[in-house]
DNA sequence: CTGGTATAGACAGTAAAGCTATCCGATAGC
DNA sequence: GCTATCGGATAGCTTTACTGTCTATACCAG
């Protein structure tokens, strides 16, 4: 395959494919000649991942390079774990955030194994503090329904990764998983706040929305 | 207060205020003489609403305008849930999304009573569509998980907006809680994956990570 | 074998987003 | 009166993610 198939296939500018190259995002084409070049369906694949890394699980250029070397090495697939996660959150600094916050995290984790340094920890820590500075202050125990959620998640996340036989598959959907994962679980949960939107208040939602099919076993 | 007071208690720097009040994020301080004027804890509690949005929840700037003007606004409760659902996706073009995506999601939303064009449900297809072409299917129900755990925290967003007083808490409590809920089920679904993680594979964890206190009941 | 198109690679240019800096005339407070 | 600060307007800056242009080849149809 040629630049100009691979681009037509992948839909994705030529000139953008350059760049990718230049980003380290795409590696570059079998030479064949000074000038010349061959791509096959890696290419095209790696073309798919960078475009679903960067447009569809919003990361940045940077760290859909940075994911994408982690695939690509020989790390165990727990520094993976690490790096994917990294990249889906900018990097907060640990003194930063206060510590009224961290112990409101830490309650809602009750019993769960999870290092001082987790980004997960952190990120989730400075949305408590946001929501404290706002004056929102959780009563009935909203944020532990997202705790039993995120664990329900993770269990299928280890799961699905458990299942695959070899580190070069399990490490890519470790990424994969963790970048569009977030993205997959915020669609869901927006429809599903128009699902209990319409049982709770039918009144409000005059004309019958779409109902998908219920199970039929 | 004035404008110097209010840069130093928001810790915001009073080119950036002048910019929010430009961008018509935040409202001008009450007159008193021709180039002078005076703040008060709403423009504080606006400045950080404001951050939040942007920081924390990752909002563009026009995407901050848009979900505080349906605060402000009189409209009904469902109309300020969508201004915030849109707020967080980039808005797809219902046309360009694959149709076996689609159905895929309904699929996983089996029985819920969803709007076609719901945002979250294009997005959702959307990512489904993104994890089809690099190559990802989904064997073993992981998908699955993600919607119980969407419609279990979708319910916990709807009982703290029902049990607040007035439309003005409620319709405050919708935005951030879709904007600011992102950011926290992401971050507890990466803690939650170390946790499950550590729990599975005690090897690959020598150091004992942190234990939060489990809960003493 | 010849001319139009494609190619790799280097590098400059562009557009949007989100601030940030400077200037101006006026005024507040000592 | 003097100096710091104010509101308002406008211009400039920095980063990000491309996009376009240029050059020296090389492929390929006729």
């Amino acid at each position: 395959m040629k630049m100009a198939q691979l681009s037509a296939v992948s839909d994705t500018p030529i000139a953008t494919i350059k760049f990718y190259q230049r980003e380290n995002l795409l590696p570059v084409g079998e030479r064949t000649g000074p000038n010349q070049a061959r791509y096959d369906s890696t290419h095209l694949r790696r073309i798919r991942l960078v475009r679903g890394l960067i447009d569809v699980g919003g990361l940045s250029v940077a760290a859909a390079r940075a994911v994408i070397e982690a695939i690509d090495s020989e790390l165990p697939l727990s520094e993976t774990f690490g790096v994917a996660q990294r990249s889906v959150s900018d990097l907060l600094d640990p003194a930063g955030i206060d510590a009224g916050a961290l112990a409101r995290v830490d309650a809602i984790m009750a019993g769960w194994c999870v290092s001082a340094d987790n980004p997960g920890r952190l990120a989730a820590a400075s949305v408590l503090e946001t929501f404290d500075e706002i004056g929102h202050v959780d009563h009935r125990g909203w944020f532990a329904a997202y705790a039993s959620a995120a664990l329900l998640v993770a269990e299928a996340d280890l799961d699905e990764v458990d299942a695959l036989p070899d580190r070069e598959a399990k490490a890519e959907t470790v990424v994969v998983g963790t970048v569009l994962g977030d993205a997959l679980f915020s669609g869901l949960r927006r429809a599903a706040q128009e699902h209990v939107s319409a049982l709770r208040y039918p009144a409000t939602h005059p004309n019958p929305a779409r109902v998908t099919e219920p199970p039929e076993e």
